[in-house]
RNA sequence: GGGGCAGUGGCGGAAUGGCAGACGCAACGGACUUAAAAUCCGUCGGUGGUAACACCGUGUGGGUUCGACUCCCACCUGCCCUACCA
């Protein structure tokens, strides 16, 4: 088919680079503010500089700049920003290995893949570019903080944390994870430490984080994140030691208090030793230490049998005055709740467990109306259902629908409980005993306190001169001189905070910083913020639901009540794509070997060929494993769609007017589809709907429609629905074909309904529900006429065995099906 | 233990409740070529049949419906999240 002598072969390596080069000297992607237009706010996830882009990040990336550039085409001002999240661990880590300064390292990686995310011609606006690492940028993630600090969002205290062994360094809740709770980064199990650290109040938030009704997010994360606030109703009940201290615990079935047979305390309770009698003493003490040696680990393994002490003490249950024994167990944990619980071994199978092991007494106080008698001698594991209330004084014979209300106004009539909200979501730990991060801006003075950095003089710079290695302490402490300074209130002398700041903190806000990157009134300029704000589409990988995407919303929250920023979320949209695995179906790793390089890919394919793959080989949400042979059919794509816009035809300009008719049908049903698909994030469908004309207009080709009015329309709108997928030979293309510059400017082409028109269409013929006969009838038939010619089918006949049709079905323009 | 997502040819996948498997990869047969690559034409879920065609077929079992890959219920398998959460 083709020949080089007379047509110039298909060069990515040449198309591209040129024409990247002449987007970027136009400034053709640069987004300003326009009050004509409508904007349009897109974001995808920064990548951290950890050395190299892979094939994950343009996979998340290429959809994302496709759909940002459909979106220009249909007239939107469309800002499309990137960045780095330069600060933190992984940069740190990598650094010490090869013995180079983090921030060498670091900046390095940053030239290196803004290389390698300009190769793919994407539409980043690169004068927006933020750095999380620059003073310029850190200045504001530590104003930040001391906004939350000057406005109760931020404190510290002294806590059992979660600390990371191996990154030496204390982690947010959010960042250990895994049955084994390892550190999000190194893998490594965490150890629990007890430490002073920041924290920001983010559980003050908690409800309003579980209300997604603004947003268009996807089901999971939503559900993710609910999950993780996971907010339980209940009631928080005061029970009093006969040493009068009063010991307040969290219930979420007040209904069966009268059940309560004892009290079980986390060892760590702070009442522990003063409940302790002299007889238990050692024992406390003793189980005490066994938990601390046992860390959070084995603690939580839920098949774990229960163990505990009794400490010798007792408490009365403030609704039926019943002196009832107080234990400790590690299975009662401080970090949730109040770290202690009153236990109803009838009704909850811990404590059915326990009080089996241990000789406790069970009382029945729910009777559910499906189940026989429960008699508590009789009893292998506990009745968690809801019932009627019974052996309950005065509550007893409550029906189960009113138990909880009924028990809590009982306690609240007393005055020894009230409803309550318990959340499991916890304060996010902010302090971390690295280098590599903003410090945080605090300065320790004996008489004064804590005192932040005065605004003005900020940023607190972090010192180049540092020894980097990790000890568990922060570096910044073993800087000679950087610590020590004045307090700005007193002028006395001080310390400076010497932990840095959770890099999650950089990119809580980074959306903000990319409206104004050197804007120095403040962290953004509120003229771009009133114009761009909030984020129209943001796309990254789920596995920010619990981290970033939380502790965002977090941010943006907490701002708008100081009136920094405004409305109720960031990002109104969210999509997630999927993961790539190695062509092993296994996750890509270095020590696997199983890694795609995309450096090589656009070194052997061009950019085009891999961003249209990457859209088309497998469901964006869902991910799939590579397979390196089936680029090749983009590759082949790409180079069809180019012969067949530059080969000259013969018989050019001789097709029937059917043939046009069809080509132009063809092309206004496959530009509906790919703007529906574009709207709806079906990116692999785009480029097969691409593909599928593209097999129709060769043959219209061939048929002599080259050349036609309908062929030029036919070209116009092809080059332009490919535009946001392979932007380069889109480009070339159609400025071959003498359009004018540049194809991205462009309208997005309009559907001409008439043109989508069938004229016939294909009945189908069933009979009962089965397919018998396909017939081809024209689009305005009639009911009656499609089921009398459904009925005259012979191969309709021959199934209807001479039996009369019980019923016909006639759905208007697709089906008859008959019933016998 | 709790929650979520997924299950369609050899593979990735397509299908507003209405022709299952579009599009692509791989494979196979053929054309072109000294040859290879590239390109082009064709076949390509299973069983039976020379064929026309028939039957079966979207993880399993039920249900709703004239009609179910699609909706509902239960289960199985895989992946992800979460977990003595009181």
């Amino acid at each position: 088919m083709s020949d080089p002598t007379r047509i110039p072969m298909y060069h990515p390596e040449e198309i591209e680079p040129r024409w990247q080069k002449r987007w970027d000297a136009d400034g053709l992607y640069e987004a300003d503010i326009d009050p004509d237009k409508e904007k349009f706010y897109a974001l995808t996830m920064l990548p951290y500089p950890s050395g190299d882009l892979h094939i994950g990040h343009w996979y998340a990336m290429t959809p994302s700049d496709a759909r940002a550039r459909f979106k220009r085409m249909q007239g939107y001002n469309v800002m499309f920003p990137m960045g780095f999240d330069a600060f933190g661990l992984p940069a740190e880590n990598a650094a010490i290995q090869r013995s180079i300064h983090p921030k060498e390292w670091t900046y390095s990686n940053i030239d290196n893949m803004r290389r390698q995310l300009r190769s793919m011609g994407a539409m980043f606006d690169w004068r927006r570019e933020a750095i999380s690492a620059d003073p310029e940028y850190y200045k504001w993630t530590q104003w930040f903080f001391n906004q939350f600090f000057n406005n109760d969002l931020a404190y510290q205290k002294e806590a059992p944390v979660d600390f990371c062994p191996h990154c030496n360094t204390t982690l947010a809740r959010e960042q250990v994870q895994g049955e084994d709770r390892h550190c999000e980064r190194c893998g490594t199990p965490v150890i629990k430490k007890d430490l002073r650290q920041w924290f920001f109040r983010i559980t003050n938030y908690a409800d309003e984080l579980l209300d997604f009704s603004e947003m268009d997010w996807p089901d999971q994360v939503q559900t993710l994140q609910t999950n993780w606030i996971n907010r339980s109703e209940g009631a928080s009940v005061i029970f009093t030691t006969e040493g009068g201290d009063e010991l307040e615990v969290f219930t979420t079935r007040p209904d069966t208090l009268w059940g309560a047979t004892f009290m079980v305390l986390a060892p760590e309770h702070p009442l522990v030793q003063k409940l302790t009698t002299a007889e238990q003493v050692e024992a406390v003490a003793e189980y005490q230490d066994q938990a601390k040696r046992m860390g959070d680990i084995q603690r939580e393994s839920a098949d774990r049998e229960k163990t505990g002490v009794f400490t010798g003490g007792y408490a009365i249950n403030p609704v039926n005055d019943e002196r009832i024994p107080i234990w400790i167990a590690d299975y009662v944990l401080m970090s949730y709740g109040t770290g202690a619980i009153m236990a109803v071994p009838s009704h909850d199978q811990r404590d059915f467990e326990f009080a089996r092991k241990y000789d406790l007494p069970i009382i029945v106080v729910i009777q559910p109306a499906d189940i026989d008698p429960i008699v508590a001698d009789d009893m292998t594991e506990a009745i968690p259902a809801k019932g009627a209330m019974v052996n309950s004084g005065p509550l007893t014979g409550t029906p189960g629908d009113e138990a909880f209300d009924k028990a809590v106004a009982f306690l609240e009539e007393r005055g020894v409980g009230k409803r309550a909200v318990n959340y499991r979501l916890r304060d996010w730990l902010i302090s971390r005993q690295r280098y590599w991060g903003a410090p945080i801006p605090i300065i320790h003075c004996e008489k004064c306190g804590a005192v932040p950095v005065p605004d003005e003089d900020l940023p607190v710079l972090l010192p180049d001169d540092v020894a980097w290695r990790p000890t568990g302490e922060s570096p910044l402490k073993l800087h000679p001189t950087w610590r020590h300074t004045t307090c700005p209130k007193c002028g006395g002398k001080a310390e400076r905070e010497t932990d840095t700041m959770d890099t999650f903190m950089c990119s809580s806000w980074y959306h903000l910083r990319y409206l104004s990157p050197h804007y120095s009134e403040g962290p953004f300029d509120p003229e771009e913020y009133n114009y761009w704000m909030p984020v129209d589409i943001y796309t990254g990988g789920i596995e920010h639901a619990t981290m970033h995407l939380i502790y965002t919303r977090f941010f943006h929250k907490a701002l708008r009540d100081l009136g920094i920023t405004r409305g109720k979320e960031p990002m109104l949209q969210l999509r997630n794509q999927g993961m790539v695995l190695g062509e092993d179906n296994e996750k890509m790793s270095k020590s696997r070997g199983n890694v795609i390089s995309p450096d090589e890919l656009v070194a052997e394919y061009g950019a085009d060929t891999v961003r249209a793959y990457l859209m088309f080989f497998a469901r964006w949400e869902l991910g799939a494993p590579w397979n390196s042979s089936g680029i090749e059919g983009s590759a082949r794509w790409l180079r069809k769609v180019w012969y067949l816009f530059l080969e000259p035809a013969d018989h050019a300009g001789t097709a029937s007017k059917d043939v046009i008719k069809d080509l132009r049908r063809k092309v206004h049903q496959t530009l509906k589809s790919v703007t529906h698909d574009f709207e709806t994030f079906s990116f692999n469908t785009i480029v097969s709907g691409l593909m599928e004309l593209l097999n129709e207009m060769t043959t219209a080709k061939a048929e002599g429609a080259f050349g036609t009015d309908a062929w030029q329309e036919a070209e116009s709108i092809y080059l332009r629905m490919m535009a946001p997928v392979s932007p380069h030979i889109a480009e070339e293309l159609w400025m071959k074909a003498g359009y004018d510059y540049s194809i991205h400017t462009q309208p997005w082409p309009e559907v001409d309904e008439a043109a989508t028109k069938e004229e016939e269409l294909t009945l189908i013929v069933q009979v009962n529900g089965k397919l018998r006969d396909r017939l081809t009838v024209p689009v305005g038939i009639g009911e009656a006429e499609a089921k009398a010619a459904s009925l005259e089918s012979e191969n309709v006949a021959s199934f209807l065995e001479g039996k009369t049709p019980k019923k016909v079905i006639y759905v208007p323009g697709r089906l008859v099906n008959i019933v016998v």
